[in-house]
DNA sequence: ATGCCTCAGCTCCTGAGA
């Protein structure tokens, strides 16, 4: 089984580019963000006739999030239950015996700003939410745009980013946090090349430079890990002409 | 400090992203 989390920065301009994703990975599940419409403009058509089911929460011009399944997804759930949003982040759904949760976390421009404190509130509800979702779903999985690194091993930068958005030590305490209910960061199982990245600023040519963040991860339950066999960051959709900002995040269970 | 780039929309500028 194949599972894999991107953010395509709008769906309605990156399309023909997931579409030929899967053609040439077909996954069991991939989880979109920032797919950017609203419900009525989801191309469903396209992605049934590529062979896959779709689910997705969608709003007007920002966020937006979509589970793609090539199986049934049942027990679908938009957002967090019991903590109230404006913004549609997260979609869950079970497929293939598997809970798949994919979220599109805030980014919190700034440390000590209203979104920064919307992201840390986030940041608990999420946690709270997924402890209950683990008790009951032992075979889970948590993907998508975190917008936190885990530590400097994922920052191009560590001393200029010191203590900056996606980097400081209070959005890694939540991450950490997330971790401890009993999740694994299923990049950092395998042996990894230096600076890798699943984000690169559009400015700068800071992708040729690979000037970026590990911000897109896969987390799996203790029940999945053993099952993990791979999992990789695929860079290869950055040839296209007008890519996304974000990498795809491949995960492989046997 | 700002622009650098990209996208959506109350579209020829602005807000947001990260």
């Amino acid at each position: 089984m194949q599972l894999a989390t991107w953010n395509i920065n709008s769906l309605t301009v990156r399309l023909p580019q997931v579409l030929d994703w899967l053609a040439a990975n077909p996954v069991d599940a991939l989880a979109l963000q920032e797919i950017k419409m609203t419900d009525d403009k989801f191309p469903l058509q396209a992605f049934a006739d590529a062979g896959y089911q779709a689910q997705w929460f969608g709003q007007k011009t920002y966020n937006g999030v979509a589970l793609i399944t090539r199986e049934s997804a049942t027990d679908v759930v938009k957002n967090i239950p019991g903590f109230s949003d404006d913004m549609a982040r997260v979609i869950s759904a079970t497929v293939q015996g598997v809970r798949v949760i994919g979220a599109y976390f805030p980014n919190g421009q700034e440390p000590g700003s209203d979104k920064f404190d919307y992201k840390m509130n986030w940041l608990k509800g999420l946690r709270d939410w997924v402890r209950a979702e683990l008790a009951q779903h032992p075979r889970l999985v948590l993907m998508g745009d975190f917008n936190i690194t885990f530590d400097d091993a994922d920052v191009w930068d560590p001393v200029g980013l010191h203590e900056s958005i996606h980097c400081t030590e209070e959005e890694r305490y939540h991450l950490r946090a997330l971790i401890a209910l009993g999740l694994v960061d299923a990049f950092r199982l395998f042996p990894q090349a230096e600076k890798s990245y699943s984000w690169w600023d559009y400015r700068e040519f800071a992708f040729r430079r690979n000037r970026g963040l590990r911000i897109d991860h896969i987390l799996v339950s203790q029940a999945l890990q053993p099952l993990v066999q791979a999992c990789v960051i695929d860079k290869s959709p950055r040839k296209n002409e007008r890519p996304s900002d974000h990498a795809p995040v491949l995960l492989t269970l046997a």
